[in-house]
DNA sequence: CGGGAGTTTGAGCTATCTCAACGGGGGTGG
DNA sequence: CCACCCCCGTTGAGATAGCTCAAACTCCCG
């Protein structure tokens, strides 16, 4: 594993996968990991492909997303470095159910099946580690799930740029700035809606100096009064009618 | 573990949660497990109550329900006899995101937080099965996901009832009967619908003689020709204009 | 034989999608 | 370095699936 910097390493060891872990068994189990390059916008691997690999992203960001039959994409997640993804390599035979695009230039380490099962017997905590990131994965999609089958587009486009800040964002000045590349189709295919129904809401927010956009960009400017509608405290619908 | 019969004991060894698992060890399991007994309409657990316990249904049924702030229901998952309920609790410390409710008479198992952890370090592979147990169910929810992203309520309504059909039925003559207690409220807040949009729906599909619905109870005829609504082959509308 | 829970159905409404047309900016190739 | 082109974004107008509300209906059960 030459290509790890000693940051990506300490990094890797406040992982949630390597919590309890204690070094020399890191450094074991990384002894096993290979490294994988890839650049923005290729293809870590696509839906239906043998499912042989675990991956962690120690660099860049990864869009997951599922095609559907007739051709519709949806964006099922975004990956962070240190996170893991392609899990279902664990499920022996299995083949991927969606694609991990790359959205900015990626490094990762990836583990083959047999290995991950090899290394979880001898450190049945990354077992239990990757069992908890599962449920923890399991209990967030949950509650996207409800809001996609409850709420209306406006809401769930508020919850989605919020979430997207806690997850990757920096400040700059009184904007805080998404560090993702979000093209309106993107933003779209993750709340089901349509790039027209987002990119209104979108300008109706700019107009009313909640959110700054560009060019597959986004920039929060008001926090607080997504989020009030992001809990449907009120509706920016409501913020014409009675500009306070 | 008085309880449990010997048929029940049999079962709970195929369980995807104990394969590879000796049946000594399995019984060590066992041993540190307690039993719970639940009406119909009871609860095992409610939505922000502290996560304690991780649940194993031997008998019965139960429905899993996340509540919106506003009061709207959410079906998540029905889970049937020998699934893992209320897998959040190995997260120490955290909550149920959802309520765990009886659609029938239930018979489980439960297991304390420490209790599991416990195991799992002596049982590697228990830890290794919940983990590829929660990638299958996150796999799962992802269909979903992507179902109440793109398809109408008809063709959900469709997959739906498929996957009622698969995971709990029985034949009566040529009926598939669904063994679960079926209000079109329950079958809207599955796939975040109305109950008058499904009421209507069924009524269309039942007078083209695909199903046969009573009160709380849906049968289905002809798996094939749903199957054909739900991959979007054909709309149950298209057999009116055009019946063969 | 009520009573109530579950269901059906109609009618109107609206959030959101669809389709179409236009606008703008940035990067790339000449 | 400039111009063109392409991708991304905006906006309007019309269509519609599905929601809401209201009212009546039907079992099942005590």
């Amino acid at each position: 594993m030459y290509p790890l910097t000693p940051d990506m390493l300490t990094s890797l060891l406040k992982t949630p996968l390597f919590s309890q872990l204690r070094h020399e068994d890191v450094a074991q189990i990384l002894e096993r990991a290979r490294p994988v390059k890839i650049a923005a916008d290729a293809y870590f691997f696509r839906q239906a492909a043998p499912a042989r690999r675990l991956y962690i992203l120690l660099d860049g960001q990864i869009k997951v997303t599922q095609l559907t039959p007739d051709g519709q994409q949806v964006v099922m997640r975004m990956i962070n470095p240190l996170e893991l993804f392609g899990c279902v390599a664990v499920l022996s035979g299995g083949e991927y159910p969606a694609s991990a695009q790359a959205t900015k230039d990626c490094q990762a380490i990836c583990l083959d099946t047999d290995e991950i099962h090899r290394l979880m017997h001898i450190f049945p905590h990354l077992a239990i580690n990757a069992f908890q990131m599962m449920v923890q994965r399991t209990h967030e999609l949950q509650d996207r799930y409800r809001e996609l089958a409850t709420e209306c587009v406006e809401r769930r486009l508020a919850h989605t740029l919020l979430r997207l800040m806690k997850q990757n964002s920096h400040t700059e000045g009184d904007l805080i700035v998404l560090d993702t590349p979000l093209a309106r189709q993107d933003l779209a295919e993750m709340i089901g809606s349509t790039l027209y129904t987002v990119s209104r809401i979108l300008s109706q927010w700019e107009s009313q100096n909640l959110i700054v956009t560009g060019r597959e960009k986004i920039s929060l400017v008001t926090p607080k009064q997504l989020k009030r509608i992001a809990e449907a405290q009120i509706f920016s619908a409501d913020l014409k009618k009675a500009p306070i």
